[in-house]
DNA sequence: GCGCATCTGTTAGATCCCGAACAGACTCCT
DNA sequence: AGGAGTCTGTTCGGGATCTAACAGATGCGC
């Protein structure tokens, strides 16, 4: 079932791609300020960037860490500057199923947005380690958001895309193979790390998936032998993203240039549908 | 897989819910106004009721009807005095997979809250014909929402639980069956329609659930059997409610809480988890 | 170093669901 | 009235996925 002929990467990758799917870890550049690792924060204005690099704190992200749990309100939101977080629903056995993954591209805690103080209905934890996360509790982001600066409209046009994201998994989840759904979820991870290796358990694969491990290990050894992937004791290394791509299902792409396209320039900017 | 043994409905009921799980339609009493029909109009402040009224349209809302595409801006907002809207997912082969049920309890146009006039990423369609619906155009709604009052805040809330309520569906598409799933849509239906008889094909079903129809019909033919409900051509009966009920998994309580919550007095609200 | 506990990964039979084709019923037009 | 077209509903292999159980590897304590 893996799909395509291999080909030359850069071909294939080109000819149907309009612009690169990666925007690849640009170097940090410590002279335009350190807190641009996060994309919402590094398109804001100089100047309300200004005000608001003080409201935030910066903390690591701990592999397997809770940003928050549901029931609770939560009390920070969070910018990740790398790695990235799984937004997950919680069924009462305890499942946790993905449905929404947050990098550098986004801000964990979206409910806040919505001045909503109330207990949120989803968890959200780590799945990719990273050294450098800004925090901001919600009271400070509220008073930003109250000025209703660029800072609200980058938010609100985020939470807009997060939504659809969202969407979208639900679509995938009801119609396509697990093989295309963990190709994706490989690619959306890939795009969030900064390394082609990343730790990834098969249990935990299964579980965002919302399936079983014995079909996780399944899939993941056709992708293996397809020579996309390798893995190896909770260790995976994307050998080939082109193949990868043609694996996993268009919700991909639509979700990534749904969130990407926030802080995106709007040139490059492609919209699906 | 039909669960439990049927009992007599108001032991079963009584015993396991708290609250009741339809509120009824209370009758349409014009002396307290028109608009009360859709609970998120009927629980504003009559100050702001007042105000707002002027601001709506009174439309019907037709079978099959489109509210809204993807890649549209949408011009209106609905509040439905009855029946529902389905908010689906439309996938690049045309599919639509349901993401979101909404009738009284609700609003049509989400995305206008966070002041996107970014082209939606999904669509909405009439799946519960009714008479009145009421529709605002978009700029209205956006300057009665800069005021920042309970209008503002409702929205806001219910924003949020829709959130959850997609989230919801994300899981449950991901985890459960169809058996499961369409008995969970079956009473969203039957909650927000007037009758326990309702027209749906079983192609509909089948393409809001993201299943087949052949699918759908063997799961409804159990159903049918279980004596839960009947159908006959295009046309559904809710038989045994509670039966559904037990047929249904937990994502129909979890969701319908959610969007309930948002105008259910305080004292009645029950939050999962 | 050895045995136990724990975690990762695989195998095998049962079940759910899909795709394709078929069958039955209503509508409409002449 | 009757036949074509369209829509609803059903049947039947094949494939995808689940449940349950097994196997292999690592780490740890003594």
């Amino acid at each position: 079932m893996i799909g395509g002929s291999p080909q030359p990467e850069e071909v294939v990758y080109l000819s149907k791609r309009r612009t690169p799917v990666i925007p690849r870890p640009e170097p940090h550049r410590s002279a335009t300020g350190i807190r641009n690792r996060n994309r919402l924060l590094a398109a804001l204005p100089e100047v309300e960037r200004q005000r608001i690099e003080p409201l935030l704190d910066v903390i690591p992200l701990r592999l397997r860490e809770t940003l928050h749990k549901p029931g609770e309100s939560p009390s920070h939101v969070y910018f990740p500057g790398g790695g990235f977080c799984s937004v997950v629903a919680v069924l009462e056995d305890g499942r946790m199923i993905e449905v929404a993954t947050i990098g550098r591209e986004g801000m964990v805690g979206i409910a806040a947005v919505l001045g909503g103080r109330s207990p949120s209905s989803s968890a959200a934890m780590v799945q990719g380690a990273a050294d450098i996360c800004y925090r901001m509790t919600v009271d400070a982001l509220k008073s930003e958001l109250d000025r209703r600066g660029s800072f609200y409209h980058l938010l609100t046009n985020y939470t807009e895309a997060l939504i659809g994201f969202i969407m979208q998994s639900t679509a995938c989840n009801a119609v396509h193979t697990v093989e295309q759904r963990l190709a994706r979820w490989l690619l959306m991870a890939h795009d969030r790390m900064e390394s082609d290796e990343f730790p990834l358990t098969q249990e935990f694969a299964a579980m965002m998936l919302g399936a079983t491990r014995p079909t996780v290990s399944l899939v993941a050894a056709t992708l293996q032998q397809a020579g996309l992937i390798r893995y190896y004791r909770g260790h995976v290394t994307i050998v080939n993203r082109t193949g990868l791509e043609d694996t996993a299902c268009e919700c991909y792409r639509t979700a990534t240039d749904l969130v990407q396209g926030v802080t995106a320039p709007r040139n490059t900017r492609s919209r699906s549908r």
